[in-house]
DNA sequence: CACGTTGTTCCGCGTCACGGAACAAAGTTT
DNA sequence: AAACTTTGTTCCGTGACGCGGAACAACGTG
């Protein structure tokens, strides 16, 4: 039963938009006389919401989700060097984690320019093809950028790189660097740098910066990046 | 058994912190047996972490509450005009939003100097000793103000006013001013000042600055936090 | 070594989840 | 307006599985 509450709930990513009781009955496999029992009890439980026929994930869960304690520590440790960031490029700026072989975003930053991107707070991304992913990568171990390489790269654009050995070497070169580079690799017109994040000797997040690939001058980001990654790496090796 | 599950979920809150399975037994009041099938269950789908012998809220629930729908959109169109009222002041902001008799606080942003302060992102608390909570009480209708006024008023200091008539002599100013102010009434030593958003006739939202009490200068923090908050109104009208 | 505490496993009982099917409600087509 | 499609809701007999007391194991402590 909690798998099938679970089932429910996690129809609902990576859009989140409200559906109908039908469209859950279909996204889930779930019959519709079970659907309609169990919505019914996460309502509830106020983790599910329902306005005339729709559900929408409720107000509960974004109260769980806020207390999720890793999520919630780094990102508040990490608040301050973001707001830098903004202030010194004001371009719009990402804080992620490695999970698995993608990267989950846990903030974004922007102003008033919007950019129109894939990256979502909560949700995640091929390491492969976005700057934040590709600082995580680079800096997780040989195992791991064997595993991710040993299959089939993932692709968000035409722009995304697809051959692995070009891949290998833009690694390489961001472990020289220390910083990764990704041009219109996420979102067509929108090209990124970032930085890992380094607590205890491994790499705990990489925050980077968005910007639209008319006003791309790394010479000016590359500074700002790095010494935001390099603060909130202090930071995190002193308060622990 | 869902309600069960979440009602070990749910003890997690407000702390968040890591507990171990009798902690979560008696906190619960489910048996030891009982608790260790769900949490490993929980486990299982991700909604809990277990490291050694201790439970905390898992990476799943952070995922399926960052999607949550009105809250995503809340805070998105909002976070502009948080940075720029961020950067106008480089004091704490806050953008909360009414739910019941409580103010839950949706976005939390601050430079390097972090406030001890009750709020948390997804946390809630008494509407009427926080500055936002005094916005949103003031403009959500005569009903709610009494319904609040005729209970004991909560407190988080000794300076949080529990005295109806002093209360209700503030909102009335609020009303006419259209900011709330608060002083030490959530914190000891932080003061605050609020102003309410609006979108379709309804007070939807508001947001806040809190300030050490030696800077505090409504002088200066009052415009700023005027301007952010008529900028969002006016998005949140045109964009739907 | 005895003892309290906490985590884990077992298993028989009985409950409650299950979902097909029938029904109701709301649109859509002819 | 009638026939039809689609979607939401209710019912209920069956049986799977959740339940939790109790016994056991694994530590840590005095």
């Amino acid at each position: 039963m909690l798998d099938k509450a679970a089932t429910i709930l996690e129809s609902f990513s990576p859009s989140g938009g409200p559906y109908r009781l039908s469209e859950l009955s279909e996204r889930t496999g779930l019959p519709k006389a079970t659907v309609h029992r169990l919505a019914a009890d996460l309502v509830r439980l106020g983790w599910l919401e329902r306005s005339g026929t729709r559900y929408r994930l409720g107000a509960k869960l974004f109260e769980l989700g806020s207390l999720v304690p890793h999520r919630l520590d780094l990102r508040e440790a990490a608040l301050p060097f973001l707001q830098d960031l903004f202030e010194a490029t004001r371009e719009t700026v990402h804080l992620g984690i490695r999970e698995g072989m993608d990267v989950v975003y846990l903030e974004r930053i922007h102003g008033h320019e919007a950019l129109q991107l894939p990256s979502r707070i909560g949700g995640s991304l091929p390491l492969t093809c976005t700057g934040v992913g590709k600082a995580l990568l680079a800096f997780s171990g040989a195992e791991l950028t064997e595993e991710v390489l040993s299959r089939p790269l993932p692709s968000l654009t035409p722009h995304s790189i697809t051959d692995p050995n070009r891949l290998r070497m833009a690694l390489e070169k961001t472990r020289v660097s220390g910083l990764a580079y990704e041009e219109q690799e996420a979102a067509l017109g929108v090209s990124c740098i970032a930085a890992p994040v380094f607590a205890g000797g491994t790499t705990v997040a990489a925050l980077s910066v968005a910007v639209p690939r008319a006003r791309f001058s790394p010479a000016q980001l590359a500074p700002a990046v790095r010494t935001a990654a390099l603060g909130l790496s202090r930071v995190l090796r002193g308060g622990g």
